[in-house]
DNA sequence: GATGAATGAGTGTTCATTCAT
DNA sequence: CATGAATGAACACTCATTCAT
């Protein structure tokens, strides 16, 4: 959590240096002073705006978050059917990979490291509040298997990030038919 | 030539204390001498097993890749139908994550670190490869939507891993019967 | 833009020691850390003044040659014979080695050195070029022997080393008789 | 000084290894390792036949010096004038720095490293004894001038090593004249 | 005699962080 | 606010040497 204060370029360069480092060369040999390197900035700049590394990492982690529980929630409209309204979000995520696969990365790679058992988890729900809300009124409506939270969204958006990493890493290609047919399966894993 | 011999149950306590260390502190912070120190050898020895860091990581990595191919090969049946045969598999996968939890989440911080790279695919697809055959087989049979492998093994085994992942991280409990509920979700994902 | 400055007592403490422990123990058994310890300094701060350890020693071997060079061209004036300036430079450069054995003997290790290749020999040419134009003008008033400047200047100043090398390490010691012979000795080589 | 034992061709192959690989990349680099791999032996066998390093190295150095020596009194004739054996003896250690510039060479860096101060001075100025003879006959019938014997060898011999280096390191090229010169030159020195 | 395994001590270098300016 | 200088601690790795075989 950054002291917001004057210069706010300075934090930004900052957010989009860590992204693009760690991306690169990857989270154990991301140093803060190549970071601020990458930044244009000093090392010693770096704890001006940040506790220490730690927070540059996790802070980074958590406003990538945000930005994504805000890209799916964008035009979201809880008068629709469960279903349209899941095939909206999860078409926006997977846009938003698409247009962000760096910030995407990022997350991946930071949500497998150690640095993840420092996040509060609670606060990243919170930007997923709706998603969750209508999974739950799609079983309230038997629209929807009745399990756990955590089994629905690894069939419904954990495939995303499978199909994504692929196109990222492998340079899988993906038609539109076979992006509708994703959405077509995740929704068939979790349908009644 | 007379010779000292190797020692096998070196590379062992390695191999274990490789997978415990990264596990425990993750793996940017799992330094040659810390784990040295857990498998009770000097720093020096490893590199009479391995040629640097980054050989004994990657060898891990497949090391254990090689075990789950192994294991969810076990009793494998050919002559079973499409169906039968993902379901054995898809429970040997689970049960060998739930047996393994520190392997798994090993192979998971491994794929999304930049090590990742340094492996050879072809070699560990090779281990999956009669998987690979029966999905290939259920959509020449119709049984299975005709889409790219990367996208069914999205919706088959990834969410075994977002499953056990949340059962490792946040202490999430299953029930036998979730379990049952998982495979279907995936069936009901691919199946046509 | 206010910073802390770059402290040059540091510099020059790391130039004393790392002349100091190089003739002590030698150009292999001096170690980074070693030099720093000898100068009073955390080996880190070399990495400041330093791209790396061949910098540190190319750039002290630069320094002292281009100290020689400076010596020998002390009170040099062009306008004297041939031999009255070879004369006085060759007593200079006996002076400058008298006073200064241990960064003669410097020059001497790092010359017989690998890091030898990594200097650039047009730079130190440089520092000794009034000294070749006198040799050429000898050679033009035809009162030295035309031979290759490199054949010259092995009779001419390639002995200083050698008797100096003695009276460091063999506690040769020399009158000023013989010092004065030994350039008659020099000249007697190259006049014809 | 090896305990020679069984096996010569490993000794010679020691020798070699060890001067080649000096010689290619430095005397700090060549490690023990590296030596016995050059030499397609076990580091631990090179301690059957030398005390440590040191002694490796040390012996190494006086091998060649005796084999110099040995070179340079190859046809010597003490009934000859003082002059014609001095060129006897002087184009012998050309023709045999010519001939093996790599033993030059490790030579040259050996004579300036730390390790020189552990060889037997009287050892190796054993195998020159009969020059030195030479240089002090040549005073007593007053041919050469009456200097301490370290300044004679520095105008005679030292400027061998010089142009030696120069052609070796500089790729500087020698005519069979500048050759005979090059010794008119070093006679010119120490002729009275 | 000869070997590869094994290691404590050390290598050059980078780290996250602090501090005087 | 922002900096470059400074550093103790750690890094990956290699060293010379010993030892059981």
């Amino acid at each position: 959590m950054p002291m917001r204060t004057k210069d706010d370029t300075k934090q930004d360069a900052l957010f989009e240096a860590t992204v693009k480092l760690v991306n690169e060369i990857g989270f154990a040999a991301s140093s803060v002073s190549k970071i601020a390197k990458e930044a244009g900035i000093s090392p010693a700049t770096i704890y001006i705006y940040y506790k220490n590394k730690e927070d540059l990492l996790v802070s980074t982690y958590v406003e990538i978050k945000k930005n994504i529980g805000r890209a799916i929630q964008e035009d979201f409209d809880d008068t629709q059917p469960v279903r349209n309204i899941l095939k909206h979000v999860w078409f926006r995520m997977f846009e938003y990979i698409s247009q962000h696969p760096d910030y995407f990365q990022y997350t991946e790679q930071f949500a497998n490291s150690p640095y993840q058992a420092l996040v509060d988890k609670k606060e990243i729900e919170k930007f997923f509040d709706p998603v969750i809300h209508v999974l739950n009124r799609g079983i309230e409506q038997k629209i929807i298997k009745n399990v756990d939270f955590h089994i629905l969204t690894a069939f419904v958006f954990y495939p995303i990030l499978a199909i994504s990493n692929a196109r990222v890493c492998l340079d899988f290609e993906l038609t539109d038919q076979s992006i509708e047919t994703s959405f077509t399966m995740a929704w068939d894993a979790i349908r009644l």
